[in-house]
DNA sequence: GCTTGACCTTCCAGTAACTGGAAACACTAT
DNA sequence: ATAGTGTTTCCAGTTACTGGAAGGTCAAGC
């Protein structure tokens, strides 16, 4: 399987499939003779794993981490779900920050006119407050 | 007012000030006898709109958009609405993606049993899916 | 006058996670 | 033989800064 087939096997582009390896998160796959890389199914696994896991939110440490433990017979799942909870709780602090942004945001939205006249409620709301 | 004062009013790092004048986000400010950077109430208060439309997650781009508004006496409500009214709705779509990921992997988080063996949903989960 | 320390300057490099593109080689079909 | 597509490497660019080095400036204290 060449790079191309593997990578869209595994929902990515070559480019991306490509810099995993050059950065050590997937193992290197074999070469043919002619020098192109030869994926087979296990590494279209890790690649779809890693996908997954970035589609997550995952960084790419995390998912060097989490591939760690995705090889790793002797595990425990504890591991596996601190890693996952703390991601879980970086989910809901984004969510409630994204919600106060879109709160503010969109009371400065309702407050405009949006006609042909300069006044801006929206304006006047991002140069109001200093520092804090 | 030196660019320490300045930034420190406007919530921003020295460094940070300096580079939005390099890309030109905001004017060069004067400069003393000496070469260093001499801010005025109105630079300021640019600093400032610049933060807060940041803080919004408007792009720098967005942010040279709206500062050009923020200036310009002719400006129509409409325009600032428009550009705020876009970016509300990334906001939006941003929370629904949000939400639904943090669904899906609160749903693998408690599936896990998190103890010592390896058996883990949350692996599994990860790995499961071709692309889509 | 001299030193100390805080502040300022410029410039270069690095961050995260890719993406785009150039130049050259390989493979397949006609 | 040639055209067209796929693959290789390598370098540069993206976003929005941040860190750090090397050196100039300023105010205070002795």
């Amino acid at each position: 399987m060449n790079i191309s087939a593997a990578s869209k096997a595994a929902g990515l582009s070559a480019k991306t499939a490509r810099y995993y390896a050059d950065i050590g998160l997937v193992p290197a796959p074999a070469r043919s003779e002619s020098g192109y890389r030869s994926y087979d199914g296990a590494s279209v696994r890790k690649l779809i794993f890693v996908r997954r896991a970035r589609e997550f939110g995952f960084s790419i440490s995390e998912c060097r981490e989490l591939l760690g433990l995705y090889e790793d017979r002797q595990r425990s799942s504890a591991d596996v779900k601190r890693i996952a909870t703390r991601r879980l709780a970086e989910i809901a602090l984004k969510q409630k920050e994204l919600q106060s942004l879109h709160d503010e945001l969109a009371h400065l939205v309702d407050a405009c006119k949006g006609d042909d006249r300069p006044d801006c409620p929206i304006i006047d709301g991002l140069g109001a407050r200093r520092a804090g």
